[in-house]
DNA sequence: GGATATCGTTCTAAATACAGAACGATGGTT
DNA sequence: AACCATCGTTCTGTATTTAGAACGATATCC
C-alpha cells in the first residue's frame, strides 16, 4: 500500500490537471504522472480519463477520490493535532499571595486559566504574613502596598488599586442609624486585622481630600480576613476590609457598608516576577492572564 | 507530506513494536525504524518512547495515531470501493414474457435484483401474443408450453410447472354450491383466454389420471388475464387461469376456486436464452436469479 | 494552414531509499 | 555472573525513484 499515490491523485482531481497540481505542489509533473499511473496499475482500473486537453473522473475515480480526500483531511488533522500539542503550555507555576487574594480574587479566575491549559500545574502559597516580597522558588507574587515597593531587581507590574471599606452587621447598622461622619464611629467596637498588638485605629479618606483617624476598642483581632468577616457578620463589631472580599456578602444582605463616602485606605496591588532570567512560557502566560482579569474583580467596579 | 510514514507508525502502535510490525507487513524492520524516525523529525516531536524492550505513546503520539488510523481506514475503504465498483454488473438486459408473468411473477422479484445491481438496466417486452420463441434483440425469454419446445439452437432452462385452476366469484360459487365433478360445470358461463374465436372448452385433469373436457358458453373473451380475472370477480362467469395470478385474490376472498381436485392444465415455464455466443455477465446473472426465485412463486407452493 | 503554447507521457543520468548485516541494550534463563 | 534471544538503531552496497529534457497531441491565434 503506497498512500502517497492518493495524495497526488487528490490534488490532480482538485486542480483539474497534472500540470496545475504540479505547480501547486511545487514538484515536476512527471512525478505526478508516474504516481497516478502507478496507482491505477495497483488498483487495476482507470481513475481518470484524460488526454492533453481534457480530464474527467471515472466512476471508480469518483469513489476513490471521496475516500482518499477524507483520508488526507484526517492526515492534516493528525499533523495539526501534533503541532498544537507540541506548542501547548505545560509545567508548574508557583504563586505567592495573601489568603484573601487567593480566595476572593484568584478563586474566581484561575479555574478558567487551568481549563484552557490542562498541562499547567499551579502551586499557590497563600499566607497572611510575608517577610519577603518574593522568595526563591516562587515565580509570581501578588502584593498589596501603599508606598512604592523598594527597588529589588524584580519586575513590578501594577494590577489595580483596591479600596478598603468599613463593614458591620445590618443589626448594628440599624441600631446606630446612618452615620454621617467618622466621629459617629465613636464607641463602636472594632475588629482588627493582624494578630500582633497594634493597629487600633481606622485611617479614613473622605470627600474633597478630607482625612480622619478614628481609634477603636478591639473586640477581636486576626490575620485571617474571613475570620474577621464572619465576626462582623455575627454582630461583634466593625471591620475594615478590601471591597472585593465582601462583594457577595453585601449583595446578600449579610453585611452593611458604613460611611459610604469614606475609604479605609486604597493600597495598590502589584504582580512581582523575576526578571534577571527568562521565565518559562507558562509563567509569562499566567502573568498576562492575571493582569488582564484581576483589575475588574479587585477594584470593586466589576460586579458578581 | 509523506503519508507512508503514518502507515508504518500506525502498524507499530497496533503491534506494539517495530519487529512485530515488520513481521506482519513482511518488510525489514530497518525500513520501519527509518520511516518512524523521519516522521518524528518532520513533525519536530517524539511520538513514541521506546528502547530495546519497552514502548509507549507520547501524548502527541496518541493524538497523531487517532487521526492517522482514521486516515488509513479511509484508504482501505477507497480501495475496497474501487475494487467493488470494478467488479459490479452493468449494462442492459432485454427480457420477453407474457403480461401475466410480468405483472404477477417478475413484479415480485425484479425490484430486488435491480436494487442489488444498480447499474443494470432491464427492458421487458410483455405481450400476450408471441409468434417467435425469442426474436433478435432479446436476451432472455420466458415461455409457457405444454409440449417440448422445438429445437431452435436456443438454450432451454426449465423454471417450473404452473398449474391452472378454475375460478369464479364467491356469489356464483355459493349459488351453485360445492361442485363434485366437472359435469357440474354444465350451464355455467365461461370466460375464455384469447381474443380470437376458439377455445370454448376446459380440458381438465383430475385424481387418478382422470381427464374431462367440458364445453362452455363464452360470455367474454380476452388475451389479457387481468381483464378476465376482473370479469370473474364481477360474477360474469368461470375462468381458467395460472394459479400464481390469483393467489392474492383468493386469499382476499375476491375469488373462489372451483373443483379443487382438478387442474385446467399444467404447462411448463422455461427460460430461453442465446447460446451460440457468450452472454454478457449481467444476462447470465439475471438468468440465474430468475431460475432461483421464480419456481416458488409460480407453482403455487409459495405463499404470498 | 502554419506557428505557438500548453497539455500528459516517456526516457535517462543523478539522487535517494532500501534490504540485510552489524551493533549496543535489555530481560530471561541457567 | 555468564550466556542467549530479541529488541530498536545504524551503516552501506544495491535497487528504485526522481527531476528535467524530449516527445506527441491538442487547442488557439494569426
Amino acid at each position: 500500500m503506497d498512500l502517497n499515490h492518493a495524495y497526488y491523485f487528490v490534488h490532480v482531481v482538485e486542480k483539474q490537471g497534472f500540470s496545475a497540481a504540479a505547480r501547486t505542489l511545487g514538484i515536476p509533473k512527471s512525478r505526478i504522472s508516474r504516481q497516478v499511473k502507478n496507482l491505477e496499475a495497483s488498483l487495476g482500473t482507470r481513475l481518470l480519463n484524460r488526454d492533453s486537453r481534457h480530464m474527467s473522473l471515472t466512476e471508480a475515480g469518483e469513489a476513490y477520490y471521496r475516500h482518499a480526500k477524507r483520508a488526507l483531511d484526517c492526515m492534516v488533522a493528525a499533523e495539526t493535532a501534533v503541532r498544537r500539542d507540541k506548542d501547548a503550555l505545560e509545567g508548574t507555576v508557583t504563586l505567592s499571595c495573601s489568603v484573601g487574594v487567593a480566595q476572593f480574587a484568584l478563586g474566581r479566575v484561575l479555574p478558567r486559566f487551568l481549563a484552557d491549559n490542562p498541562r499547567v500545574i499551579l502551586q499557590i502559597q497563600a499566607s497572611n504574613d510575608f517577610s519577603d516580597l518574593i522568595s526563591d522558588g516562587i515565580d509570581l507574587a501578588i502584593r498589596g502596598h501603599f508606598k512604592l515597593l523598594p527597588d529589588s531587581g524584580l519586575i513590578h507590574r501594577r494590577i489595580t488599586e483596591v479600596p478598603w471599606h468599613l463593614f458591620t452587621s445590618p443589626s448594628i447598622a440599624q441600631q446606630f442609624g446612618p452615620l454621617s461622619s467618622p466621629a459617629d464611629l465613636d464607641g463602636l467596637p472594632g475588629l482588627a486585622l493582624g494578630w500582633r498588638p497594634g493597629g487600633n485605629s481606622w485611617s479614613l479618606q473622605g470627600p474633597d481630600g478630607a482625612n480622619a483617624s478614628v481609634p477603636f476598642a478591639t473586640r477581636m483581632r486576626s490575620d485571617d480576613m474571613v475570620t474577621l468577616k464572619q465576626a462582623a457578620t455575627a454582630g461583634l463589631g466593625v471591620v475594615a476590609l478590601p471591597v472585593y472580599t465582601c462583594t457577595e456578602d453585601v449583595a446578600a444582605g449579610r453585611l452593611s457598608r458604613l460611611l459610604p463616602e469614606w475609604n479605609a485606605g486604597s493600597p495598590e496591588i502589584s504582580l512581582l516576577m523575576h526578571g534577571k532570567r527568562g521565565n518559562p512560557p507558562q509563567v509569562d502566560a499566567l502573568a498576562a492572564f492575571l493582569r488582564r482579569e484581576l483589575p475588574d474583580i479587585m477594584n470593586g467596579v466589576g460586579g458578581l
